[in-house]
DNA sequence: GTGAAAGCGCTAACAT
DNA sequence: ATGTTAGCGCTTTCAC
């Protein structure tokens, strides 16, 4: 629990030496440095952040906030934020904030502001123009993760492109009755996820002239949970006649419930019913399940990236959204609808 | 970005004043609360965390250490300790740490000692007793999960038991041919996890007369992960004349592996082959999976609770270990054997 | 290359 | 009930 000054009058030199040899900073012969370096391990001493904190103004600590810990896709991008905060040497505090606006303003103001954080990391939370205000007005790098915020730069997926993209190769394959369990549309998580997710999907049933819209029953709402897709599929698979010969999983949670449900029901996967995901969860792999690559882990550590440019006193961000190319993960779940 | 002072300034009071309006604490007539709140929500004032820290030693902030994020027992407890952090009012610091001991040293070294935090909560982190002593001496209340370190109040499971436990329900069944999946005996976590289910696995096993130990080929070594399970049950299933009627896997994400590769051996779960796991992960249920009940989301709140109660100014915590009660959660997925 | 001194923004005696 | 004062432990001019 040493201080510095205790430091100091051990190696027999000043606060300001003492400070200066162990930060690095400004000009110490190296015999000084070498003696308050002694001095500071004799005495276990550690540099208390708060006092650095008041006069540098700066936490060396980064705030992440999100909606959800343990959804496959956030878990993720969150080790990969992890990561590459750690390894520059950042603090990573944890928010998560919820569909509570109480909550979230609390976060904010109390949380956040009260000068705790360098810089903000927001995985799926779409920042509103006040909050990205204040943060740029206390100076501080904003980056968000899965969709566009105004004013900050941003990296996500194109959300409609991607279930337009798994519907097309099912389509490809020669499939045409194929449903969409996807999230509950009155429900939506920030930036429309699941409104977009439907988009994509009808719009590439449109385009290949498959009667789509809710007339054509191709949509089932279900939570974005493994329970969820199972539950629904339960449900969906039960009548070998409405049948569909695939689905379209909303994320990799959904899929893996769809696929057990079919498993359980006697249906052959893929023979009978094909899956695909979106998400490209390590389960994934081993379920066999056509997913789309969108690298969780790398957009993680690309945020810290973004961050620690202008933390590091370079240049501020450049507030451009960017898209994270996907592409299709094709394994052997998806294939050629059954012969009727 | 106000200060204080602003804020007294504004409100015509002294800082002195200011503090205890807003804070709460000592006495203010109700009309200067009143003039402060308001001077202080005009300007947007929030107090500095750092220097509020820098003289009462306190930071509201308590650091979590474990060595995973996304396994899915560690996320759970994970999210019981953020929502009851977050509820009384403290950030949550993460700090994963993994094998490599520099970096175990340098995030205690540099980043829990730099009195960055209040509290530590070690998820499956076997803290030595110098760390524990560090942290004492600091005055920093630490609790552990996950298995028993001296010194500190733990919550834990009986490793020992657990698998003991799931056996004998196998067994109970009239299996016989049983093999563990369980965590490479050289590549143990902390507290020796691994060694400790394999032993309760094989305790059960002897008990009831059934051969067991390595010549008996019952136990095979893989990665604790839904990969891991997977692969290493593709090799053990895939000859009919050898295969166990039943498994017990180390964890929930072998289970779940090792059904998956069942099934697309055409191997019926669970009338050909029982799995039991461990975690009672949500999957679990979906998959039918029988477990031990071993409340995560519970630990990692009571493990917050008995910080809380030191860091109220209660008394210190009592440093027992405290075991979990565990029981089975028997579904579906196990059956008796196959008349062979 | 090193030291003296000021002060970051707040809280906690202590006095009034 | 409110104001005055003295730091918390550090970094950072500015002299020397």
């Amino acid at each position: 629990m040493g201080s510095l000054s205790e430091v100091a009058r051990r190696a027999g030199v000043s606060k300001a030496t003492a400070s200066r040899a162990l930060s690095g900073a400004g000009y110490v012969s190296d015999t000084t440095r070498a003696r308050v370096v002694e001095a500071a391990a004799d005495l276990g001493y550690v540099a208390s952040s708060a006092a650095a904190s008041l006069v540098t103004g700066s936490t060396r600590n980064v705030g992440v906030v999100t909606p959800y810990i343990s959804r496959w896709f956030f878990a993720e991008v969150l080790e990969g934020v992890e990561g590459a905060l750690i390894e520059a040497g950042y603090d990573l505090t944890l928010y998560r904030i919820g569909d509570d606006a109480t909550q979230r303003r609390r976060v904010f103001d109390y949380f956040l502001m009260r000068k705790r954080v360098d810089a903000v990391i927001a995985i799926g939370v779409a920042l509103s123009r006040e909050e990205v205000d204040l943060l740029h007005l206390l100076g501080k790098p904003v980056v968000g993760i899965g969709g566009d915020v105004p004013g900050i730069p941003t990296m996500r997926i194109d959300d409609v492109a991607v279930t337009r993209l798994v519907t097309e190769h099912l389509l490809s394959l020669g499939h045409r009755r194929i449903v969409h369990l996807g999230g509950e549309q009155d429900e939506q998580m920030d930036f429309r996820v699941h409104g977009k997710r439907l988009e994509g999907f009808r719009a590439a049933l449109a385009a290949a002239g498959v009667p789509t819209g809710d007339a054509a029953d191709d949509f089932v709402a279900t939570p974005f949970s493994v329970a969820g897709g199972y539950h629904a599929a339960i449900h969906l698979l039960a009548d070998p006649r409405t049948r569909p010969s695939a689905i379209v999983a909303g994320c990799d949670e959904i899929a893996i419930g769809a696929i057990t449900a079919a498993r359980q029901l006697g249906i052959q996967v893929p023979a009978q019913l094909s899956v695909v995901g979106i998400d490209d969860h390590e389960l994934a792999e081993i379920f066999g399940l056509t997913t789309v690559r969108q690298s969780p882990r790398e957009q993680g550590a690309a945020a810290v990236e973004a961050i620690l440019g202008p933390l590091g006193g370079g240049r501020p961000l450049d507030a451009r959204p960017r898209l994270i190319p996907t592409s299709l993960r094709v394994r052997t779940s998806t294939t050629a609808p059954a012969a009727e």
